[in-house]
RNA sequence: GCGCCCGUAGCUCAGCUGGAUAGAGUACCGCCCUCCGAAGGCGGGGGUCACAGGUUCGAAUCCUGUCGGGCGCGCCA
């Protein structure tokens, strides 16, 4: 509909600039948009206030002389020129009706686009460290970002969906140490848990399976185990040079292979209920990529040596430093470590080089926006080895912090007190959560109000939606029993006879939806549709109070029924974007 | 100290790449079921868009500064 009406203010334009009003040079940028007044019509195009500089000409003036080349249209009823210089699309009642015939002929495929034109996206979310179950924090990462690849898939991206595995490093030591420590216990040794170890209830799970495989094979007396470690925080220490010597004596006592069985067992099984989790909440991927593979495969070291060859390394202090302040970072960055290892960060430079090379359009990060001071340097890097820095997007979600009563949660994941995304879902409900989660832009700050979420009424959004489609499907399952049936041929016969002000309401948002859904897509903004989808449900809501859809002439009932089928249809296909089901009772 | 994000109704938030009289929900007050689900609808009060400058035909929106809140500034991941 708005392409179609940009068309003829196009059109409009090149008639002026064949005429001499218009420079014919002149490089112009057709606006036109919805607007929020009915009473200025359904579309207005600033148009004339723009162009009024170049035609040297005053912008009311200009825009009669626009008017007057624009070319017919049976969609426009009529056109006018309002305030300072406005014109204004009145829509003809045909313009809606399409509408209607679009959306029951297209059904499931009503607001997809081909905007994205077959390019190819890759959207990485949620990647976090697989030391613990997803807490309530990545719950809105997985919500957002599921949503974004959905909604790029519903505009014609080719979606690539993944997970970036941290299976190495110091936070998976100390994982695998934990685990071994819990088991120790098991075995009946006296252990004194270190600070800084993984203290929740899943890492005893996961030392109990490692104790029901091995028995008491692996046991070592704690006396061995704690030899030569330096005093731990609460004992007047150090918790990292602890945790770190211990990581070391469990190395050394468990050898090589039994340390790596150890680690592997705590990293799957965590993995598996991360998957699970997702799998749970309609969150999918079609990669999980190991961080571990890119040391094993040399990329970490091939991209460490692109950096050293492009010239924007230097040694200091035994380590390998990347000169990211080059462009434009704050301080340059190690890259290898004094002792030979290289950093997490070469490994993110390497993964991101990956995604370059493995050749998408556009590359999407998804990260919490505690990580933002982070952008600046993987842009760097991927600078500095010659890429598009630009293919990457990164887009910051930030903390939603839980209420429960008017309290706030408090959480940490190391001392394990924390809301797991299970719990959240178990509580709340799939659906709840989805929604609540997409409801705020990724930048906004989200008071997540487990009370509300919960609540079955009027108050929560979710309900206030769904119970919008239940009630059509509840009307259409009353026809039989009325003896009636819908007749869908007879109601696009008779969609003139659609002429309440609740039902041109109604049919004006139905026609907005395309528009929604390629908006909310390209600017990764999930809260359009989440706020689109309210306005319609109260736009239903309010039609039904007012008219009856179960009436005697057939004329107007096929046509009402055309009207809250095509309602239901895009509430539905709304909420599956969302991720959110469209119960047909409730 | 430096950087990023946010300040809109009592509360939670929209406000589309600058546009016409700043909007929802909630809370509060008052109405509406012999009628397809009242998990609904209708009406009412409630705002210095944090503050001060600037850009222009026009600023909640863009720029600068100030104040307030959140987060980040490791040879951690």
């Amino acid at each position: 509909m708005k392409h179609l009406l940009s068309q003829l203010l196009y059109e409009a334009v090149q008639t002026l600039k064949s005429q001499g009003d218009l420079p014919a040079d002149l490089d112009v940028e057709i606006g036109l948009e919805r607007t929020r007044d009915r009473r200025h019509g359904d579309f207005a195009s600033n148009l004339a206030m723009v162009l009024c500089k170049p035609a040297r000409s005053k912008p009311r003036d200009l825009a009669d002389r626009l008017v007057a080349a624009l070319p017919d249209s049976e969609l426009v009823s009529r056109v006018e020129i309002a305030g300072p210089g406005f014109i204004n699309f009145f829509l003809g009642p045909s313009a809606c009706h399409a509408t209607i015939a679009q959306v029951l002929e297209q059904g499931e495929r009503y607001g997809r686009s081909d905007f994205g034109k077959g390019k190819s996206v890759q959207v990485e979310f949620v990647s976090a460290n697989p030391t613990g179950p997803l807490h309530v924090g990545h719950g809105r990462g997985a919500a957002y970002g599921a949503t974004v690849a959905d909604l790029l898939a519903a505009t014609g991206y080719r979606v690539h969906r993944e997970y970036y595995v941290n299976d190495a490093g110091r936070q998976m030591d100390i994982l695998a140490t934990s685990v071994y420590l819990r088991y120790l216990d098991l075995c009946g040794e006296e252990v004194t848990f270190p600070a800084n170890g993984y203290k929740g209830d899943y890492v005893w799970d996961i030392a109990a399976s490692l104790h029901r495989e091995h028995g008491d094979a692996l046991r070592h007396a704690v006396a061995e185990v704690f030899a030569g470690v330096p005093a731990d925080e609460p004992q007047g220490g150090d918790r990292e040079l602890h945790i770190d010597a211990l990581i070391r004596r469990c190395r050394e006592l468990l050898g090589a292979e039994r340390y790596r069985e150890t680690f592997d067992l705590g990293l799957n099984s965590i993995l598996h209920n991360i998957r699970t989790d997702l799998e749970e909440f309609g969150v999918h991927y079609d990669d999980w990529f190991s961080e571990r593979s890119l040391t094993e495969s040399g990329m970490v070291e091939r991209a460490v040596q692109r950096l050293e060859q492009a010239g924007y390394t230097y040694e200091k202090n035994g380590a390998t430093w990347f000169r990211s302040t080059d462009f434009g970072d704050e301080k340059d960055r190690v890259v290898v470590r004094e002792n030979g290892q290289s950093t997490y960060f070469a490994s993110d430079i390497a993964y991101h080089m990956n995604k370059l090379e493995r050749g998408y359009d556009r590359v999407i990060d998804v990260w919490g926006a505690d990580h933002h001071g982070y952008v600046p340097r993987v842009k760097a890097a991927l600078q500095a080895l010659g890429d598009d820095a630009d293919r990457l997007d990164v887009l910051l979600v930030q903390f939603a912090v839980l209420y429960r009563g008017g309290e706030k949660v408090q959480m940490s994941t190391r001392s394990g007190e924390f809301v797991t995304l299970r719990e959240l879902r178990h509580e709340v409900g799939n659906d709840a959560a989805r929604f609540f989660y997409v409801m705020r832009k990724c930048e906004q700050h989200m008071d997540f109000d487990l009370d509300l979420a919960k609540s079955q009424s009027s108050d929560n959004p979710v309900y206030y939606i769904q119970y919008a489609h239940a009630r059509i499907a509840s009307v259409l399952r009353q026809m039989p029993d009325k003896g009636m049936q819908w007749d869908a041929e007879t109601g696009t016969q008779n969609l003139h006879l659609l002429t309440e002000a609740h039902e041109d309401a109604l049919m004006v948002n139905l026609s907005r939806y395309p528009e929604i859904v390629a908006g909310a897509a390209l600017k990764h903004e999930p809260h359009a549709v989440a706020h689109y989808l309210r306005e319609l449900a109260n736009d239903f809501h309010t039609y039904y109070n007012a008219h009856q859809f179960l009436i005697e002439d057939p004329a107007l009932r096929n046509a009402r029924l055309n009207l809250i089928q095509a309602t239901r249809q895009v509430i539905a296909n709304g909420l599956g974007l969302l991720g959110v089901s469209a119960p047909d009772s409730m």
